[in-house]
DNA sequence: TATTGTTATACTCTATAACTATA
DNA sequence: TATAGTTATAGAGTATAACAATA
């Protein structure tokens, strides 16, 4: 059982790890979206995926994911997989482009970390990522079913916060 | 020394974990500006800092700090102490106000957070905490001083890549 | 009537470039 | 002339709401 003080402190590191998130993301090669390169490591990793699967593992809107996937499948990265027992919906698919765009990016960004990880064990780095794994699975636990991203109203919308105004 | 398929590796599950920091981050109360409590969460931690050192440490752009601490000085949750060596810039400081305005966002996310890590270890926890910032640590060794973020153009711009261009 | 996905619109965060004021 | 910071502008990425098609 996690105290709150723990959990803050966490925060923080996170927060402080986030940068190198996103220091790693503007290593993408110009002209490569860099959102729609996380969308084609899903698919990559977990197979075909419907436009709602995608929203709720990477935890964005289903608008979003639709209109990235528009995208990919102009630049002929991913193609649409009619679903024969739902007109309604189709599973995405990575194509062999597709694979390649994705698999060139990520042995770049997979090296540049290495180098970053000169003076770490490669025990200590598989630390750091299996808890990272678990991370991502107790927090897929701890939301309800439903709760996931946005979609679905969260709850009557507090009451505005006493926050200072604006002048 | 890491291979680099243990970076793609992991490069995988620093993905997966921004999820995690994204959900975080909508967490925070309406009408509070998400990049601000971070922003507020650096000075409080590292105590008074410049406008440049700020944009090192998040490693954005000089331009956005300037713009986010503009805001939170109208908001009352930073104040600007003259720099008496350098006219040219000056010192930011939390007020009381903006140090019960990070403290409560923490303790929110931070409670959240412990939450979802109920069947963790206190000790798990920690090491994950301890892998994190050494991420950032070699992070920061990693890069050249003045490598940093953007500002100061990094290369001559690479020519065109050859992505499929657009119809 | 509910669900899946799309589109239109707006907001947040960010970078680039041009500018100012000190140094 | 170089540096610290600001402002104007543009581009990602995202959420919200309204909509279409299918279930």
């Amino acid at each position: 059982m996690a105290s709150d003080a723990v959990g803050a402190e966490l925060l923080v590191r996170l927060g402080e790890a986030g940068a190198v998130i996103k220091a790693m993301r503007r290593e993408l090669p110009p002209g490569c979206p860099r959102s729609g390169v996380t969308l084609l490591a899903a698919l990559d990793r977990r197979g075909d995926l419907r436009v709602g699967e995608l929203a709720e593992i990477l935890d964005v809107d289903q608008s979003v994911i639709s209109r990235h996937v528009t995208e990919l499948v102009v630049r002929g990265w991913v193609e649409r997989m009619p679903n024969p027992r739902d007109g309604r919906s189709s599973y995405l698919r990575l194509t062999p482009q597709g694979r390649q765009v994705m698999r060139e990016s990520t042995d770049r960004l997979g090296a540049r970390l290495a180098a970053m990880l000169d003076d770490w064990t490669d025990e200590e780095i598989a630390t750091l990522g299996r808890l990272l794994a678990r991370l991502r699975t107790s927090f897929d636990a701890g939301r309800a079913p439903g709760d996931h991203a946005p979609r679905a109203p969260r709850a009557p919308a507090p009451p505005a916060p006493p926050v200072p105004s604006l002048p």
